[in-house]
DNA sequence: CGTCTATTTGAATGTACTCAAAAGCGGTGG
DNA sequence: CCACCGCTTTTGAGTACATTCAAATAGACG
């Protein structure tokens, strides 16, 4: 198992000897999907909160009259779920879906429960790291409501130039709540700005 | 200082023993604001995390255009911050103003910080507080965009009923993302449709 | 080269906004 | 008790922004 990537990400804001990082790992499955794939379908409830060692990977809500939202992307050393399904173990109202060939390190709800108890220094991992989700979730309502569009075009592709070159237009436009026609008309607006 | 509706709150997680919970309430400050008065300003740094006692507030950004939108709600046994500035210390671009007058117990960043130290359960705690914020303010997102702006309304109602009812229409408007004069249209059809 | 998918274009439409003005609704003071 | 004030909500006309739908074009891959 590729083991490094989640090891490093860890290891930015807590310390595990090796026998934490042996009894982390024992609760861990590694899985690879490919392109197309789903790791949680609308309905489902999510069994897995998935760390992205490599790939590419979007959770979208398809709404009443079929249309697809696009809410988050996930790339390498990204945490993924349908975090109200996967800690309430309720069915699922998101699809998450491989847009790439995918591997990802996953922790069932109930491994991530034996694990606080075992290791609670993942108390903390984790702490840190829905407080920065939350925060960028809440900054990402903020820019939603106060910046026009394009505004908020220009700003996705400033803050991940990744995803922007790994993900087709179409699925960008839906991530910003916009049409792939209206995001078409809003590139060739920039191109004859500059 | 009112302890009780904090040590109630934290109770549904976490059991604190007589010292521990001595230990936070020695990092803690009650404060009361009036109506109107400011926790936090935009450009300010974010200085405390506050758990609501009785009151309600508003966390609202200024857009370059001086519009205003609203972001966040906090009433009774909510907590209310502008998390990005608080965690990383740095100018917030939020406002948290008081609609009524408030009482909060607020902790500051080093205290926190202490706190975590001091009593580890904490993390856990906020690790939950956290992971269930995210999950909201996820589900919100996805709202927004599925939802047309009617049945975002409705559903405001029946989800912050308190709220509806403690805060003006205008108010509302800004949360939903929309104008006062909007909003009243569409209270309009709502009465006329059933 | 042909097929499939993604992107662009254009015309018509609809949804939500702006601005200005009127109406409603407490509260306060004469 | 009612008149006035400030604040909130409603109304209406005109407008802007984004959508829909259909069709054309471009790109990728076998």
């Amino acid at each position: 198992m590729n083991k490094q990537s989640l090891l490093d990400y860890i290891a930015k804001d807590i310390n595990l000897n090796d026998k934490e990082e042996s009894m982390l790992f024992s609760k861990a499955k590694l899985r690879r999907y490919l392109k197309g794939q789903f790791l949680v379908q609308q309905g489902d409830t999510c069994k897995y909160i998935s760390f992205v060692n490599s790939g590419c990977l979007k959770t979208f809500h398809v709404d009443d009259e079929g249309r697809e939202h696009i809410t988050r992307f996930a790339i390498e050393n990204w945490w993924t779920a349908d975090l109200g399904s996967f800690i309430e173990q309720i069915p699922s109202d998101c699809n998450v879906q491989c847009i790439e060939n995918t591997e990802v390190v996953q922790f069932s709800s109930e491994s991530l429960t034996e694990l606080y108890l075992q290791i609670p220094k993942l108390e903390r991992l984790f702490r840190i790291i829905f407080q920065k989700a939350f925060a960028a979730s809440e900054k990402r309502v903020i820019r939603n409501f106060s910046l026009n569009v394009k505004e908020n075009y220009l700003l996705f592709r400033k803050q991940y130039p990744k995803i922007e070159q790994r993900v087709p237009q179409y699925m960008i436009a839906s991530y910003l709540g916009i049409t792939k026609e209206f995001l078409s008309k809003i590139r060739k607006q920039l191109i004859h700005e500059q």
